[in-house]
DNA sequence: TTGCTCCTCACGTCACGTGAGGTGGC
DNA sequence: TTGCTCCTCACGTCACGTGAGGTGGC
């Protein structure tokens, strides 16, 4: 029956002398026998015990649990539970670094589209990307209320072409300018944008927003507060008006 | 210019007071002003700046790395990099995780097959999972060399059955038993198996290894060290004989 | 005056790493 | 005797949480 000293039970289950020391101390490997000088001697079982220690700390278990599983008198019945959680631990902390990486990712993307870079811009881009939901939802809004005016346009086409029938088309002109305006109001009533250069929050003149050049996310307008002309960011309006209320 | 205590501006970015302060003495987030009695009063630009750091943070970054990029005179070329870096970091957790996580489940799925349940049973399954690699590969390397028997076998079979010729069959019923032999030889001197109750790897008899029942991994044999006879899990052989070494 | 909030220590977390200063064992 | 290994403190890590004991401000 070998003994083995603290170095090479660590070199043997390749962990260092401090951490075959820690064990002691946490009383999940204490040596078998210490020799007259206070040297710890570990045996061949103290090295089998290690090593599963080793492949448990491994798979992500905490000390405190590796000790629970050896100490009790039925292992049998704490495995499967610590199992069980560990998994489920690992599995939510898999999805928080998959949603840190896409927020990364998306940031990343972000300031590739700047052209002036400041600290506050970081703030803008956290801004828009907690506000991202609220925005689709707005759009997808207006995408659905201005659905039936395009059925009505293109059916009216379509009759217009097919069969001469010219009616639904007046019917359509009829009613497309005054819900065209009531439909921009309402979007404008519900969208804001954030000024590139003073990094407010604003909410610009109907009509220049209305006639404004714009990207699906942007729009060029005056921002009221530093007098800034540029392309903004659009967000979805908060129940303030201004980010930071 | 309204000011916020340190309680309004936690409220105010979802953290507690204690983050709020910690904030102030690790120099991130200093208050624009002290109240005559000591109290921390912060800005409205300091809010900003606080959701920048809550952003950052919630991304994963260190307060050392959202320390100097917010006191860089050249944030944006700071930035880029850090995020690279976490997003490396990330990539390489989400590895890490996996890992963990498919080895924790390959143990749930080995502690099913036992019937006799010991922390003993966790050092072998250990054993034989870090072994599977070099168990495969001699399984792979078995059925490379016996491939060209097989060949002959199937095809003399066929040769007889479709056109009569008979004397490849012959050939290979001469060469199959050596052959044969020589090949349990090699294989029987590249594996091991651990004994389910005193947890010993042996080397079997060849003779009791051939004829004995066996499982895609498991063998039906007697153990040398502590005489029980049962299923035994197979693995390859290290340079030393024993998994102790 | 009474709650409520805020203040500053200062210890605890988790699994060790990293010295410092001393000693056992070949 | 000389290296080498090992021993025990004891502090450091990271981002705060959690009291304790005291005080500011409405």
């Amino acid at each position: 029956m070998s003994k083995y000293t603290t170095g090479e039970i660590a070199k043997l289950c390749g962990v260092t002398v401090r951490t075959v020391q820690y064990y002691d101390t946490r009383g999940i490997l204490v040596p078998a026998e210490l020799s007259e000088g206070g040297r710890r001697l570990y045996s061949e079982d103290d090295v089998k015990r290690m090593k599963v220690i080793c492949f448990l700390r491994d798979l992500g278990f905490s000390i405190d649990a590796i000790s629970r599983l050896l100490s009790d008198e039925d292992p049998a019945a704490v495995i499967d539970l610590l199992i069980q959680q560990q998994a489920q631990a690992l599995r939510e902390e898999l999805d928080e670094r998959r949603e840190k990486l896409d927020k990364l990712e998306a940031l990343q993307k972000e300031l590739r589209n700047l052209e002036a870079f400041s600290v506050d811009s970081i703030g803008d881009i956290a801004y828009t990307m907690s506000n991202k939901k609220a925005l689709k939802k707005i759009h997808m809004r207006l995408l659905l209320t201005s659905l039936p005016l395009g059925i009505l346009q293109w059916s009216s086409i379509a009759l217009l072409i097919a069969k001469g029938i010219w009616w639904p088309l007046v019917v359509w002109a009829v009613v497309a300018v005054p819900y065209g305006i009531w439909l921009s109001k309402y979007y404008f009533n519900h969208v804001a944008y954030i000024c590139p250069k003073c990094h407010k929050v604003f909410r610009p003149a109907l009509k220049q927003a209305f006639w404004a050049p714009h990207t699906p996310n942007t729009r060029k307008l005056t921002c009221p507060d530093c007098g800034h002309h540029g392309f903004c960011v659009e967000v979805a309006r908060e129940d303030g008006q201004d980010k930071a209320e």
